[in-house]
DNA sequence: TATATATCATACTAAATTTATATGTGTATT
DNA sequence: AATACACATATAAATTTAGTATGATATATA
């Protein structure tokens, strides 16, 4: 019950290449890797689940780069993270199923079908857009705090 | 983000539990692990970390085993489950903290912080006696369906 | 058309975490 | 004393996660 690192990376990539897009041009994994300081090879196979799950679209060559297939108000934290986690429904094919119908049928009724919904309804009502611009207005005030 | 096998059999063992306690006595690892098909002395595992949670309490020796330290309604899955699984909020040292610290800063507040308390309040409005419950019922409803 | 810049694809490795097992000690009941 | 249980610790196997390595494919532009 954890978001995974990959999971955080999607979601700072999400914000930068919202940021940077809107001054116009396509962003290159290479450049989101370095300004992020995460690895550039990882982060192409971020991108190639982010892809898959049309939430990002790319151009090939020089010039090329990737952008938000949508965009950043129509983008939520939602479709950028079950892009690269399991669902949290998900069950693992095992545990007490076989021994224990009821149970392992009243744990998902009474857990986990009410903690996905709450986490889906959670996750889909904040946007990239939202975190960009609250991102944008952290930006300044540590540039303030630091007298710049 | 996803809920490991640990956590099922601790949210298993609990409605166990408290299923068979209304029987009176205590009821011993073994007989939970029998009944469930799990591994006995993984379950004792579980049972140390439900232990130091205050989830259950324990007496050794014969006729000693395992009871809900609360009662079933006043026990929830949260309860059950922070004991076990590290809590989602739980934030990876590294990540892009340090190189972009207003992107980390933006998805803490604007995607983990609500996430965290969906998922608590979730997790908090499901007690161990809800499950039970919804358990003898469906166990009603299987019996009645072989014609039993 | 050559070249540089980018995505895209696949295979591999290392580390961490999860799911167990194994073996034994401590404690209370009969 | 024998038994039935909790409790403790060490180890192993399997799986997942995070990250590398290598190279192929596409395209803008000189």
């Amino acid at each position: 019950m954890r978001i995974s690192v990959k999971g955080r990376y999607a979601l700072a990539a999400a914000i930068n290449i919202a940021d940077r897009a809107e001054r116009g041009g396509n962003i290159s994994a290479s450049s989101i890797a370095d300004e992020l300081k995460i690895s550039k090879i990882y982060l192409e196979q971020v991108f190639a689940q982010l892809k898959k799950a049309n939430v990002l679209s790319s151009v090939k060559g020089p010039k090329g780069g990737y952008r938000l297939a949508k965009s950043a108000s129509e983008t939520t934290a939602w479709d950028v993270l079950t892009a690269i986690e399991l669902s949290i429904t998900e069950v693992p094919e095992e545990t007490v199923r076989a021994s224990a119908p009821e149970i392992e049928m009243s744990i998902s009724e009474n857990v986990f079908k009410p903690l996905d919904d709450a986490i889906k309804s959670s996750l889909q009502s904040v946007t990239v857009r939202d975190m960009l611009e609250y991102a944008r207005r952290q930006d300044e005030s540590l540039a303030y705090a630091q007298g710049i």
